[in-house]
DNA sequence: CACTAACAATGGTCCAACAT
DNA sequence: ATGTTGGACCATTGTTAGTG
């Protein structure tokens, strides 16, 4: 059977790549029908795919799904079945030449199949089939030679085009780093006895990755041109790794063709997610070359008028434009045929300022291309491959992170999409008190019936500054690392609709908004009250998110809410979100030289000299951080532009990620978790004179936070306050005044936690 | 050859101890 | 106190053994 077998093998480790990337099998009766139209055995099966009979058994009945590296070939196997088996319903195949030779098995028994094609257990095994590889591909120096650092599995070798197309010897044609040759089958070990992957799949053969150009785009996972480009003016494509390609492209069509041959993409962040499509960036020179405005003349909608022979020639070659038309960030695309691949292309136009130089902090002006591209791609690769706005792409992160659907079987045995397990999976309505002003659901509601949680801004009363603190000479401004981000940390939040509950008990892992007195408790004129975002003490019942109540009841209060809309559902969404954005900014502050093992003394001289480190990282940086913010206030996006009317809905609504709820959980959790710190402060003798967000001010014996924190016995310091570091949650030194400066600004009413930086 | 039951292996989740 | 890590626990997959 060696040849058969081989010739299987062949046909499978070649489109291994594209099925992976599909990633989707019939449904079981489907499997079965597909198996037995070609006369197969489920033993023939087994043996082509080196598992056991049982299994394949298993497999056609639902009660098991194959395992990636099985499964891409299950896949690509009975794909091949498909074209030369289609479904009787579809092609009235009546006669099937391999039919009869199914043995004698005259019981081509459609009807088992089709009795048991809805476990609806099935769906839940897959989903946790397999890690997510989120944070696999982080390397220490993204930069380096290696554009394709994440331990792949099998599917590397076998990245041959699809169906058909002979591609043979094909080598990568430029931007230099080749990823590295290592055999298939030592990697791929793992479980079963790894793949026996004869033929194809070994590594010194011509399968190869081809990046260049011609119409055999790679359909799959190894983009060996990196996650994007940035185009220059001379037709150079400059690579996230520092290489080049060349690109001949005189118009965006021909452009965009280009794009999709060149390799571009970066793998799917979660199983059930998708491929990032290429990006292309185009610098000045490059728009210019390719016939685009300077500027944008339509500034209001920001879009290329449709007339513009460049958006006319893309449609007039059979490629679309979103609804957002062809702006800073247009996403050209073209409809996917029957079984065909994903045609897309993003393409960012820096002179029509895609990139907010307050979010990117002028990386457009500062870099040179190259720069630009190595510095995208580090933020693509830590990040995700950027698709717009620095708070779209926090936004997207959190659905590629966690995408909110995933193929399934339904009752017909045709594919439809499912929920994935602690996904938000469709858009629901707010509670009436989270909701922002514009909603309907907030239609004559009282000021009182607001959830009003937001970040600090307080000032303490310069009349409360003791004569002691007002002896100190200096003013600290210390700032906490990603607060949102910190908060977000393990965060229980809701996945589904609010149930309204009257007189429920508290319980700090009920997500939800709750209405409850806190007025009663007393807390300390010198420190903001824990409960309200002006830091002034509740005049009497609101409402609260959860976790501004598990403070209270955190702080020995008793909490007895009044009324509750609460989210029974509830998961820690945003884990996988705040876990990358962390390792994000760690490798980033890591590559400016602040590193987590660092002593205090040595953290505060190295964030000093990491402000003139190079533009390129710190734009980085800078993102990252407007990565984290600007994704936390997308989850509330209120009604822009002139289109909305007022108690109308408006376009984000129908987003499962507008979760007003969510971001005042959020908030709240940063918010208290600052108050616990200022707490502990305050056991030690120290109160701020003014909170902003995430940055507070101390008055200090010293310009330095070294002056200011306290400390153990033995130097380490004290638990709970404020620590000096890298880290989420652990606080850096934002500026430093003499006191004067500051209880100048307080008498005036300012807070100097707002000027303390410059 | 196909199906079912029982068992080992694997991977994910949750909780608690540990380190900073 | 917060963030991290290790281990117990649970669900699912794939194998073996037995039966129609």
């Amino acid at each position: 059977m060696s040849d058969a077998e081989n010739a299987l093998f062949a046909a499978v480790d070649a489109l291994v790549e594209q099925a992976a990337a599909h990633g989707e099998l019939p449904p079981p009766a489907e499997r079965r029908r597909l198996r037995e139209a070609a006369g197969l055995t489920r033993q023939q099966v087994a043996g082509a795919l080196d598992v056991s009979w049982q299994a394949v058994a298993a497999w056609e009945s639902g009660r098991a799904v194959p395992r990636p590296p099985k499964r891409a070939a299950y896949a690509r196997l009975l794909e091949r079945l498909a074209e030369r088996h289609p479904q009787p319903a579809a092609q009235g195949g009546a006669s099937r030449p391999a039919e009869g030779a199914a043995g004698d098995g005259k019981r081509t028994d459609g009807a088992p199949g089709a009795r048991e094609e809805e476990p609806p257990t099935a769906g839940a095994a897959t989903e946790r089939a397999r890690g997510v590889l989120a944070d696999a591909p982080d390397v220490p120096d993204a930069y380096g030679a290696d554009a394709s650092p994440v331990p792949r599995t099998e599917r590397e070798g076998a990245a041959a085009p699809p169906s058909g197309a002979p591609a043979p010897g094909r080598r990568p044609a430029a931007g230099g780093s080749d990823r590295p040759g290592k055999p298939a089958a030592d990697r791929t070990g793992t479980a079963v006895g790894a793949v026996a992957v004869p033929g194809p799949a070994q590594p010194g053969d011509d399968a190869q990755a081809l990046p260049g150009a011609g119409p055999a785009r790679p359909a799959g996972a190894p983009y060996p041109a990196g996650p994007l480009v940035v185009l220059d003016g001379a037709a150079l494509a400059h690579t996230a790794d520092g290489g080049t390609l060349h690109c001949p492209a005189a118009t965006v069509t021909e452009l965009v063709e280009w794009a999709l041959g060149a390799g571009i993409g970066q793998e799917r962040l979660h199983r059930h997610g998708r491929d990032a499509d290429p990006l292309v960036v185009l610098t000045e020179a490059a728009a210019e070359r390719l016939g685009l405005p300077a500027r944008l003349t339509d500034r209001r909608n920001l879009r290329l008028p449709e007339d513009h022979p460049a958006v006319r020639d893309l449609l007039a070659a059979g490629w679309r434009l979103t609804r957002r038309g062809f702006g800073p960030w247009a996403r050209v695309h073209q409809p996917v045929e029957a079984h065909g691949t994903r045609r897309c292309v993003q393409l960012a136009v820096l002179p029509w300022d895609a990139l907010d130089p307050r979010a990117w902090s002028d990386l457009t002006a500062l870099a040179t291309p190259g720069e630009l591209a190595r510095a995208l791609g580090t933020y693509a690769t830590r990040v995700l491959t950027p698709r717009g706005s620095t708070a779209v792409n926090g936004l997207e992160l959190m659905t590629a992170l966690r995408p909110p659907t995933r193929p399934v079987r339904d009752a017909t045995g045709g594919w439809t999409s499912g929920p994935v397990a602690g996904s938000l999976a469709v858009a629901v309505d707010p509670a009436p008190p989270e909701a922002p002003d514009e909603h309907p659901v907030a239609a004559g509601r009282d000021s009182h019936d607001v959830l009003d949680e937001e970040a600090y801004e307080w000032v303490r009363d310069p009349d409360l500054l003791s004569d002691a603190e007002c002896a100190l000479p200096h003013a600290v401004g210390l700032d906490v690392n990603m607060a949102f981000a910190a908060a977000a940390n393990r965060l229980r939040v809701g996945l589904g609709a609010p149930l309204h509950t009257d007189g429920p008990r508290f319980d700090p892992k009920l997500p939800g908004a709750w209405y409850a007195d806190l007025s009663g408790i007393a807390t300390d004129p010198r420190l903001p009250s824990p409960f309200t975002p002006t830091g002034q003490r509740p005049t009497g019942p609101a409402w609260y998110a959860t976790p501004t109540l598990a403070y209270a009841a955190e702080l020995g209060h008793p909490v007895r809410p009044l009324e509750a809309w609460l989210r029974p559902e509830a998961g820690p969404y945003l884990d996988p979100w705040y876990t990358r954005l962390r390792d994000a900014y760690l490798a980033t502050m890591a590559d400016l030289g602040v590193t987590k093992d660092l002593t205090d003394a040595d953290f505060l001289a190295a964030m000093e000299r990491h402000r003139g480190a190079d533009p390129a990282t710190a734009g980085v940086l800078s993102a990252i951080k407007a990565t984290v913010k600007g994704g936390i206030g997308k989850l509330r996006e209120r009604p822009q532009g002139a289109g909305h009317r007022p108690g109308g809905r408006w376009p984000a609504l129908e987003r499962p990620t507008w979760r007003p709820d969510i971001r005042a959980a959020v908030i709240a959790q940063a918010r208290t978790n600052m108050h616990r710190k200022m707490a502990r402060m305050a056991a030690h003798g120290h109160f701020p004179l003014a909170v902003l967000s995430d940055c507070v001010v101390y008055p200090a014996p010293g310009p330095s936070p070294l002056d200011l924190l306290p400390r153990t016995g033995d130097g380490a310091p004290a638990p709970g306050v404020f620590r000096l570091g890298v880290s989420p949650g652990m606080v850096k030194l934002e500026g430093a005044r003499e006191l004067w400066w500051a209880a100048e600004l307080m008498e005036q009413g300012h807070n100097p936690a707002r000027h303390i930086k410059e």
